[in-house]
RNA sequence: UCCCGCUUAGCUCAGUUGGUUAGAGCAUCGGACUGUUAAUCCGGGGGUCCUCAGUUCAAAUCUGAGAGCGGGAGCCA
């Protein structure tokens, strides 16, 4: 753990191995103060910890800053680390001099030291990050994202920098945000019309086929229209792609990623994870649950014994069942939060419900492709093995009447030494969601976007 | 894009059948007090009741339109 630069020691530091009488120096922001005539106590937060430093103030400090030791405010305390008298926490810092770096004018300051709304913090996104939920939720996202990358590095996996810009809409996976440029009619800066990336399955493939195991890990943009809880029009999705596999290996790939990342995750932020069973979940066992889920194995069905049980569940649904049926949000969450109770895989999907490049099963009516479905958020994982024919996938766009010019790079990865692969794309923000409990997306993003959206 | 709901103090909300000067908690400001833990106690200030139009003797309250926000659906990750 660091001892910070010398200058200050985070607080997560102090808190676990300042050795008693040591001189220390703190920095943060004041979460709370109270004041007194002959002992005053002031809470810092620097980001490191969900815990806050005590620091005790002598009535001469109390009188000459307590009118500037407001919420909000940025103070640097210097002093003695001392074992506390009261029970609130072990040690705190008796203060020889402390300097307030940043004035809050308290009437105006907009976060308060009591439960504020989200919808009020969405509009004050810039502050928002100094209250206690956000703090947490943007740990654990920081924490997510090494443990991705850690899963991966650890199994030999390359990380791909698939480009953000594109001038094929890849696999008509939604509506694009076109680029512009210069002035109306001048020629396009890319020699066709430029948007952006709405996967990066298509680039990350290629280097598949030279690297075996990849992944991609970065932002992905849909212009789509969608106002729900759940959708953004930026957000962040990993893609790995693996060869000389088939389904079955996509699936228990999903299976141990979600798992090891999930446990390892929880780990790396317990304290974090306690305020969320406490404050943001129903459950005060919400982890425990997640935990448990992450140790044991996911359920798996076809979609045709998917429409089986939806039919002889006897639910009333708004959207029709059957074979041939789309599966709706209220099917899914039927499977995911009631019938299964945990994640299920959802496999061979229509030929006609799915992409071009997923894999035809024999008999032509399935391809080998997979949803995952989780209790809350539906759909976290879409994947498939990818039709590695070429002549069979020459056709899947014929039938779809997609062009073949613009695939032809993607179609050369089955002319010249095809291999059965398959991958999936995960939602970051999705898999954030489910595990921290928070309920809308724009809450696990720093900035969102969102139809008509865009500020900060 | 569709359906539903909401909009009252800085924040979170209450406001009866349309009726006189629109309330509470927290925050804020002033004071007191305490090894305090979102401290406690006393006091003060703070309002375009989202906007516009209408009904009425009278509108926070009823009607219409608009805006913003939220929930759900579709699309998907």
């Amino acid at each position: 753990m660091t001892r910070g630069t010398g200058r200050r020691t985070p607080i997560r530091t102090l808190l676990t191995i300042a050795k008693a009488d040591e001189a220390v120096v703190a920095t943060g922001w004041v979460k709370t103060s109270r004041f007194s005539k002959n002992v005053s106590f002031m809470h810092l937060y620097d980001g490191s910890t969900t815990k806050t430093v005590q620091v005790v103030l002598t009535p001469e400090q109390t009188e000459a800053l307590q009118s500037r030791l407001v919420v909000g405010a940025c103070v640097r305390a210097t002093g003695k680390w001392v074992v506390s008298p009261a029970k609130g926490q072990a040690f705190e810092i008796a203060a020889d001099s402390i300097e307030v770096l940043g004035d809050v004018d308290a009437s105006a300051y907009p976060i308060q030291k009591k439960d504020t709304s989200f919808e009020y913090l969405r509009t004050i996104a810039h502050l928002r990050t100094r209250t206690n939920t956000f703090q947490s939720v943007f740990r654990v996202r920081n924490a997510l994202s090494w443990q991705i990358h850690k899963f991966f590095q650890e199994r030999q996996f390359l990380w791909i920098h698939t480009p953000i810009i594109s001038t094929n809409d890849a696999e008509g996976a939604g509506e694009c945000f076109g680029l512009a440029h210069g002035k109306p009619g001048d020629p396009p800066f890319f020699g066709a019309p430029a948007m952006l990336t709405v996967s990066g399955q298509l680039n990350v493939e290629c280097f598949a086929e030279a690297f075996t195991d990849v992944y991609t890990f970065g932002p992905t943009f849909r212009a789509e229209n969608s106002n729900t809880a759940r959708h953004a029009a930026e957000f962040w999705m990993i893609e790995p792609e693996i060869c000389f596999a088939d389904l079955d290996d996509v699936i228990a790939l999903a299976q141990d990623f979600i798992q090891v990342v999930g446990r390892a995750t929880i780990a790396q932020c317990a304290e974090d994870f306690e305020f969320f069973d406490a404050r943001i979940a129903q459950d005060k066992e919400f982890t425990n649950k997640t935990l448990a889920i992450l140790d044991r194995p996911f359920a798996r069905i076809t979609y045709a014994e998917a429409q089986d049980i939806l039919l002889k569940s006897g639910k009333k649904f708004e959207f029709p069942i059957g074979h041939g049926t789309s599966m709706q949000s209220e099917h899914e969450r039927f499977l995911a939060e009631e019938y299964f109770k945990g994640p299920v895989f959802v496999t061979n999907y229509p030929r006609v419900q799915k992409a071009f490049y997923m894999r035809l099963d024999d008999g032509g009516e399935t391809v080998s492709a997979t949803d995952l479905l989780v209790p809350r958020i539906g759909e976290i994982i879409g994947g498939s093995q990818r039709e590695d024919r070429l002549d069979v996938l020459q056709e899947q766009l014929r039938v779809r009447n997609m062009p073949e010019a613009p695939y032809w790079w993607y179609l050369d990865l089955r002319r010249y030494g095809t291999v059965p692969h398959g991958g999936f794309g995960l939602g970051f923000e999705r898999m954030l969601m489910w595990m921290t409990g928070m309920t809308n997306i724009r809450d696990v993003i720093p900035f969102p976007r969102t139809p008509g959206h865009a500020d900060f």
